[in-house]
DNA sequence: GTCTATATACGGATAGAC
DNA sequence: GTCTATCCGTATATAGAC
């Protein structure tokens, strides 16, 4: 698998990630006809992270959002029900979203070495394309309700457990060695979120996301089982 | 090396790390007897940590760091000039203190792969010795005027240099294999620094830091040099 | 050296015109 | 549907008593 072949099987773009917002807060958002309710939220869903992103969400005022997205203050409250619930609704349809994509992206492959390349190729293929959400994700989750913050914490661990059941599943079989599947999973995870939390880098060595994706699979199955591995791309 | 012994070669403790806060800041900080100065600079840096960690700087209010250091907003403004020279004091202080002590640990190793252990457990026990200054320091980077970010990125940068110019030793001397050094590098900090991100999931899990720095030297041998490196603790 | 009380400004949210 | 003008709470920072 690689970003190209991934990015036409899903369907994560602003647009997407804005009518799904906008269906589950239906009732919340005043605007009735749907193409200006979706245009907008785009513009707003864009600026929230562009100036959450370089200044953090708490720094944000909702005159800079008002700035940033051509919106007036008076408008902006037409679209979402106050700061907190702005940050809850762009978590939420994320988390939903992402959530989604992951079940269908893993299901396919049977090798566990093969089943553990298409989970790190999934994360790290998903998190290229929304890398602003997954940054915004991760650097303001404190801020979030408890419920929030809880579901937010189960979704990560979601992916940890992935991981540690294909090494778990690896070492049965035979394929990996005597490995701690636990551990192994957190180095695993922490090598891909890298990818979304230093993404400036990347970009400023001209690290493609494919050539970053393979190295973390070649050294994750460097990790899970004894010996060399080069014949992985 | 093991964090027992590591921590009886360094000077990390709250009150080491505030007298070298009081030193670089005598002018700005009004108080004159030196032992009430720390004293209350301690509560002052403890106080900042543990809300910020909690609920973010920006968040943080005057009044919140009043509360939880037991000083009046009075006193507050004769220690500090500001809440944004608190987090810039702050952040000077844990780079000049942890550059210094990086700088003692890493020098005494030969062999590259004795060196990149050497380096990879001098920076995990130290972000364990001072964690809530690492957490903070990551998190609220972005909060940081021009001239002080840069000055963090550089420190940042100074760390993964380091390793990469231990892996490329490595390849010349024929100990190593053909492994990118700049991505083998940046995968090695990235589980680095998950330490002091994600500490409260290791503490849950009961993993150790001497296990955890353990297993990730035992990963970084593994990407870097071919085979099997079983014979490692 | 530390406190209380307060000046001043800024941010979130809304009312009502267009 | 969107805008301008404004209310009101809260935050930073300081003045001056003790």
């Amino acid at each position: 698998m690689n970003y190209a072949r991934f990015i036409r099987t899903v369907a994560v773009s602003r647009s997407d990630f804005c009518q799904e917002m906008l269906a589950a807060n239906r009732q919340a958002i005043k605007i009735k006809k749907e193409a200006v309710a979706v245009g907008n939220l785009e513009r707003i869903f864009e600026a929230t992270l562009a100036v959450s992103n370089q200044k953090g969400f708490a720094a944000m005022t909702m005159r800079d959002l008002s700035k940033a997205s051509g919106l007036s203050m008076g408008a902006l409250y037409d679209y979402l029900g106050g700061k907190e619930e702005l940050l809850e609704m762009i978590q939420a349809t994320g988390r939903r979203l992402t959530g989604r994509i992951l079940k269908q992206s893993v299901a396919s492959q049977q090798d566990p070495a093969e089943q553990l390349a298409a989970a790190i190729h999934a994360h790290i293929f998903l998190s290229e394309a929304m890398q602003p959400w997954f940054f915004f994700s991760y650097m303001e989750a404190r801020h979030l309700g408890d419920k929030e913050k809880r579901l937010a914490k189960e979704s990560e661990q979601k992916t940890e457990r992935l991981f540690a059941t294909i090494i778990r599943r690896g070492r049965r079989q035979g394929v990996f060695r005597e490995v701690d599947p636990n551990l192994a999973a957190a180095v695993i995870k922490a090598m891909v979120q890298d990818w979304y939390l230093k993404r400036w880098k990347y970009a400023k060595r001209r690290v493609s996301v494919d050539r970053y994706a393979a190295f973390v699979v070649d050294t994750a199955l460097r990790c899970c089982r004894g010996g060399a591995v080069e014949e992985r791309a």
